[in-house]
DNA sequence: ACGTCATTAGGACAATTGTCCAAATCATGC
DNA sequence: GCATGATTTGGACAATTGTCCTAATGACGT
């Protein structure tokens, strides 16, 4: 029981601060301390922070697919699935316009660091776009079902990175609108 | 002469590095390196880290500065300074798959770095966003300028860090004609 | 040829990094 | 109450970090 719980603990406390901090710039001393343990510790769980970021990692992907899965069986249409989606731009508003998008800024930062987890970390985008070409396809788009999923995710992706850069929040809820508006009008153009 | 030459280089790797490999991984030694200086040579133009970074955002302040001049001198078209602005997305599509835009980067690592110049990174985006709205603006799109410009520049970033997740050039493609397609019904809803 | 000042080299510095280990502590079954 | 194994501690470790200083080298006007 203390023994998962510690492990579990590391990889919770690591997730926020590789998001918050960045993954380079957070260092084992700086985990330990929020978790309240000794530093050597670590290496009872994770031989190397490698590993915990390969643990971080593994975390999100779970926490993503439940999501997903949460909005599957929550809403009935795949319309309101798709929107649950882009509405976690205003839902999450406040640490996006603090720390980027989760995702996407540890997909920029293991790029530039040519880090062998690099691909792993896309693999979360990978579960957004083939769940959003899962509604796409529902809706009846199969033919542009996996470009269409590509744009929301890039759309909400540069929405993410502007609202960072200018913490302007009225600008999220502007291009969040676009998007809604957009996706209704493919879902117009399919019923033709 | 010497003196400009060598704070110029110190400059101009430092740019490269910290869009390469980030600027909180990019160490005094790594530049030194590069460039083939002693690591002390550095105290003697910049006390700090953070002054060399406050010379690379100048830099990229005035080089972006400079581009965009150029394209409004070269293209005479609006129109067609923004299909330039665009298309930059295809002309820097390798180092993008690689190492993300580097505006956008820099700004999601300031962030999280809670870092003293991360305003005056995200004023390159300020760049941007004030030459594609005076871009709009002289399309004739008065009340949407500011909005279309932002618009614009969040898609780009989007792709750019979708493009890195997934070092997927066609989809680049796919999407540089899809802005381009946008901008045209802009256009076009302006002159109607 | 000399003196002056700009430039550079090389290393000292304390702090911090990720890694790793031996000893201490804890929990649990007998 | 004792033995065994799981867990935790505190610190050692070599390497690297940004910062800073002194001495050497350079160029250039006189």
């Amino acid at each position: 029981m203390a023994a998962v719980s510690t492990r579990e603990q590391i990889v919770e406390i690591a997730d926020d601060l590789f998001y918050r901090g960045g993954f380079e710039a957070t260092s084992f001393a700086d985990i330990a301390a929020d978790i309240g343990i000794s530093r050597g510790n670590f290496y009872y769980y994770f031989k190397t922070k490698d590993e915990i970021l390969d643990a971080v990692i593994d975390r999100r992907l779970q926490r993503t697919s439940a999501m997903l899965d949460g909005w599957e069986s929550q809403a009935p249409e795949p319309r309101e699935r798709i929107v649950a989606f882009i509405e976690l731009l205003i839902a999450n508003r406040a640490p996006i316009m603090a720390y980027g998008c989760p995702v996407g800024t540890l997909c920029a930062e293991l790029a530039k660091l040519d880090h062998v987890h690099r691909e792993r970390a896309a693999e979360i985008f990978g579960l957004f776009a083939r769940w959003l070409e899962k509604q796409f396809r529902a809706l009846g788009a199969d033919e542009t079902a996996r470009e269409w999923a590509l744009h929301v995710l890039a759309w909400s992706q540069g929405v993410a990175s502007l609202a960072t850069a200018f913490k302007d929040e009225a600008f999220i809820r502007r291009e969040v609108a676009d998007i809604t508006c957009w996706l209704d009008d493919r879902i117009v153009s399919l019923s033709q």
